[in-house]
DNA sequence: CCACCGATGCGCT
DNA sequence: GCGCATCGGTGGA
């Protein structure tokens, strides 16, 4: 990395909407640190969640326990449990009056390469993606014990690093994926020139159950 | 390549 | 109990 990347982000810079943010971190590389290693993945693709006017948002519905690290300061991790066996990981953003986070949705391995072929065995194609938000926890290892973590603190276990900014030209922008509510939304942004950006699903009710 | 669908646990109504 | 900010395996084109 050259000039200014590789440092860690300040919390200053992340305390933005979480539009903004989700640009902002569009090439940013997030590390995590766990019993057998390191890895980093710079990120590639983020969806963005603003607090209590979107209907899609873990915040709308207000504070509970689970969202509760959404409520804290900006630049700490909102880790949560999904479909009972995935986690999800969001950046936090602003929070007085309107919490907002960014998931992360997908990104490209660039360090810990034998670590993720061992936490990820049969990872299909060279195992160097990340390519949807559950994957990218697994191969960073996140889990609800990193929920709340500050990622802007050298001595967390998970931290994130300024990479090299994704052209504005090439960011793509579309609906978020596998949301019900908010469709017309279009708060996905990806790095058009990466292959790792995961599969458009549309949200909504799955079919209730088989005619007979 | 694309589409379908089961597994799975928990937050919220 | 319902429904999810999902994944991976299977089966068809």
């Amino acid at each position: 990395m050259s000039g200014e990347a590789g440092r860690l982000f300040t919390r200053d810079e992340l305390a933005l909407d979480p539009v903004d943010l989700a640009h902002l971190l569009l090439g940013s590389v997030i590390e995590a640190t766990g019993p057998d290693g390191t890895v980093g993945v710079r990120l590639v693709e983020v969806e963005a969640y603003r607090g209590e006017d979107d209907p899609a948002s873990h915040c709308y519905r207000g504070r509970t326990p689970r969202n509760a690290v959404m409520w804290g300061p900006a630049g700490h991790l909102y880790v949560y449990f999904v479909y009972g066996m995935h986690f999800c990981a969001n950046v936090v953003g602003t929070h007085e009056d309107m919490p907002g986070a960014v998931l992360l949705r997908a990104g490209e391995v660039v360090s810990g390469f034998d670590v993720v072929r061992k936490r990820r065995p049969n990872a299909r194609g060279t195992g160097e993606l990340a390519k949807g938000p559950a994957i990218l926890t697994s191969v960073l290892r996140v889990d609800r014990a990193q929920n709340g973590v500050d990622l802007t603190d050298p001595a967390s276990p998970v931290r994130l690093h300024v990479g090299e900014r994704v052209p504005a030209e090439r960011i793509r922008v579309g609906p978020r994926v596998g949301v019900a509510t908010a469709i017309d939304t279009p708060w996905r942004f990806w790095d058009g020139a990466s292959p790792a950006v995961s599969t458009y699903r549309r949200g909504g009710k799955r079919r209730v159950r088989p005619a007979r």
